[in-house]
DNA sequence: CACGTAAAGCAAGTGCACTTGCTTTAGAGT
DNA sequence: ACTCTAAAGCAAGTGCACTTGCTTTACGTG
């Protein structure tokens, strides 16, 4: 599940570590939850001592981040050839994961982390390959045409998951099935040229 | 400062007791910030025994949301016959309120809320009572009839304020302060017809 | 194969949110 | 004024994240 890619020690305890670490916060998370995971359990459950993990992740927080961030890798950029399509899928894809647990769990986890160097790093690791993958949509409608190139890719991207992202972490309300098509059609003709039609 | 409204009994001293915690809990925000604040110093400082708080707010998340909320009623629905000029300078002033340490403290706070029935009621008052104020930028502009009536004045607001929160809690970037601009540019002709131009 | 070092193990402790069972007080209704 | 009760005061305790000073282990290198 997790294969490390470590920094001093390439291929031996530390890698041994930090994979049972991270296997066992999984584990626990599905059973127990993201507020009932104690770190004294993690610790227990991948037999390492609890202050290892302290020494490595510095903090509950960052344990859960790191180790959150890997499943968001899973979510994939469609390309059905029509912008619209692909924006409407990665919308819905993105809603469905967090609607899921480990989904909740990510976008708490991001939002309540702190500000010290491991927790940043983090963060700006995890967005910027979001961030990447994601323009991918934008881009490729504007090669094929289908997008002026006056566009900006970056706002696309935000102006399509943040509304997601936002009634999960804020304001926590269930996405109907529709949102993420009428984000879409007003975001490409304009509030005045769509959003009328409640599909 | 804080004025109360108290259920069961009106002006006595459950009143005094509330007013004096809510300020002694801005007055210690203010200088220990939001992870700085203590809730046996809150209340020291408010003159009233630690048990009080734990029994009438149930917890320090739940505290913290109850002080805060008040505080964003400051924020005011413009009206310059607009709406362009409306919305954008209402993310405006949002963004500006978000990048206070108050406005910060809001967020994680409204982020970190949980589930117990407490916290649900308070988030729902608090974007019950935004989402009624705001929508108000829309329906003006429908009945000037510069927005048709198709037009479904939640979605517009979701989108507006979304990607601010957005970039607050989760990317924690700056808001650059064209941003508003191009949000309710591409908001109201769609990306097409508007983006290109980062005025 | 020896040796140096980074990381893991260990034990003991600290701070703070939150709980609980009981007592005291103040204010509202009669 | 008297009483009834909801809420405040109090004391003692619990759980869990996180810390620290020291020892031990095992990997990588010369």
């Amino acid at each position: 599940m997790v294969d490390a890619e470590v920094k001093r020690r390439p291929g031996g305890r530390s890698a041994r570590v930090r994979a049972a670490v991270l296997d066992a916060t999984f584990a626990l998370l599905s059973t127990r939850g993201l507020e009932g995971l104690r770190v004294a359990e993690v610790a227990e459950r991948a037999e390492v001592h609890e202050t290892s993990i302290y020494r490595r992740w510095g903090s509950r927080e960052n344990l859960l981040l790191d180790a959150l961030i890997e499943v968001s890798e899973q979510l994939l950029v469609p390309d059905t050839g029509r912008v619209r399509d692909d924006l409407i899928a990665y919308a819905r894809d993105l809603a469905a994961f967090l609607a899921t647990p480990l989904g909740h769990a990510l976008e708490h986890a991001l939002a309540a982390a702190g500000d010290d160097p491991d927790a940043r790093r983090a963060r700006e690791r995890y967005w910027v390959s979001r961030y990447e993958r994601s323009r991918q949509m934008v881009t490729r409608a504007i090669e094929r045409g289908e997008l002026p190139d006056t566009v900006d890719p970056r706002l696309v991207i935000e102006m399509l998951v943040s509304p997601v992202h936002f009634r999960v972490v804020m304001t926590r309300e269930p996405i109907e099935p529709e949102m993420p098509a009428r984000i879409v059609d007003a975001l490409l003709a304009g509030v005045v040229g769509s959003s009328g039609t409640p599909t």
